[in-house]
DNA sequence: ACATGCGGGGCTA
DNA sequence: TAGCCCCGCATGT
């Protein structure tokens, strides 16, 4: 008889909460145990003040991998590596496929791909993409912590995440793959040619419209079948980068017989499918999801820690795009880089509880399945930036689905 | 192109 | 001084 997934991933945090829970040490501390029975499984998502104890084996530990976006901080203390969530990329438009599912792509580490990032539109509709910044720790992004000691690495995460997952590296690295080999296909396409003169020529004499092609209303959509549903248990190895290539998500849709993504080498994606749908990942919203049970090692709740009362349950852009709340409550714009840079210029001039507009569990993101398209309001008018990007990149992120009808595989 | 790590440096409490 | 973060650079994939 198998061992069910949901077993085997009790069997894993039992055993990443051994050190984590009832863990004495501090990250800070100056000399750490190293008297350790158990090393932990590797933890993709640590969320919570949690510490775990990873072999020095383990490849995902060694490479600090997390499923968060993650960025490198500054503490300016070099045994001890500090990173900070960045938190989610949605859509500015709050679109929902149609069975429901929100929009939640990984921020790009670095700073520049990021800014780009932003200037792309959602993969679902269009609309605008908007980062939701991490404040899960008093107001400012979680921190994990790592440190290596002799055979072992110290992993100590500060703060609960107050924003949806985002995608995992791997399903992002995926997605960009198949959105490279899109825009690579795209010129050999005869179709998709003769539609983008059309294109190109209505746009002479009328305004440029933000979806430059017809959205598809059939067609499998491949790609979006093998990102999904957490099929826990997965060894710590495999979290990340192991066989399964697309981290421990088996795409719901897989069942269905979809196989648009394969791994060759482990950790490696394969985007096997060119024409695949230029999908990113959804959600869904909070009511139609059955809220994982928070790990042992998890101190916290499985919803966002502190919150208002008056906060919506629905995690709604609320004020204006772009403008999530600061660490002590008021809202504010983005900075440039999207990443609120220039708000710790101003958190302390505000006053108010940390809290985030977002009421949001744990979920594990699932990304647009076949049939799933926009239905949200037509996109407003944009920036001659996100105009430009589009010309460049509208099949990258407007039209998968409708290149995968004008250029079908067979 | 992007992720990752390092280190300088600014700002605030 | 500690704790934040931004930024640029170098390196690896």
């Amino acid at each position: 008889m198998l061992k069910g997934a949901d077993d085997v991933a009790m069997e894993q945090e039992d055993s990443a909460s051994q050190n984590g829970e009832m863990a004495s040490w501090d990250i800070n501390d100056i000399k750490l145990p190293q008297d350790v029975k158990h090393t932990d499984w590797f933890q993709e998502w640590p969320d919570s003040y949690v510490k775990h104890i990873y072999s020095s084996e383990d490849k995902n530990a060694q490479r600090h991998h997390s499923s968060w976006a993650m960025r490198n901080t500054n503490n300016h203390n070099s045994r001890i590596l500090k990173k900070s969530c960045l938190g989610v990329v949605v859509c500015g438009n709050d679109c929902s496929t149609l069975d429901g599912r929100k929009i939640y792509l990984r921020p790009a580490i670095c700073d520049k791909a990021r800014q780009k990032q932003q200037r792309r539109c959602c993969p679902n509709c269009s609309g605008p993409l908007q980062l939701i910044s991490c404040r899960g720790h008093g107001g400012y992004p979680v921190t994990n912590f790592w440190r290596h000691e002799g055979q072992l690495i110290f992993f100590q995460s500060k703060g609960a995440h107050d924003h949806p997952r985002p995608e995992t590296k791997l399903e992002a690295e995926a997605r960009r793959s198949i959105q490279k080999a899109q825009t690579a296909f795209s010129p050999t396409c005869p179709r998709l040619k003769r539609f983008r003169e059309t294109e190109r020529h209505a746009g002479e004499t009328q305004p440029r419209d933000p979806l430059p092609f017809p959205r598809a209303k059939t067609g499998p959509s491949v790609a979006a079948a093998h990102f999904g549903r957490p099929a826990s248990g997965i060894s710590p190895e495999r979290a990340l980068g192991g066989r399964l290539g697309i981290s421990p998500y088996v795409g719901a849709g897989a069942e269905a017989g979809g196989s648009g993504l394969r791994c060759d080498k482990p950790g490696e994606p394969v985007a096997a499918v060119a024409c695949g749908p230029s999908v990113g990942f959804v959600e869904l919203p909070l009511w139609d999801r059955v809220l994982p049970a928070a790990p042992r090692g998890c101190h916290g709740p499985a919803l966002a820690p502190a919150r208002l009362p008056s906060e919506p349950l629905c995690p709604g852009i609320h004020p204006a795009p772009g403008a999530p709340l600061t660490p002590k409550g008021g809202y504010e714009p983005l900075g440039p880089t999207g990443d609120a840079s220039h708000r710790e210029k101003r958190h302390a001039a505000s006053g108010g509880l940390p809290a985030s507009p977002y009421l949001l569990a744990q979920q594990e993101p699932l990304v647009v399945p076949p049939g799933a398209h926009h239905h949200c309001a037509p996109l407003k008018a944009q920036g001659r930036a996100l105009e430009d990007e589009q010309q460049g990149l509208n099949l990258d992120c407007c039209s998968s689905d409708m290149f995968l009808n004008l250029c079908p595989l067979r």
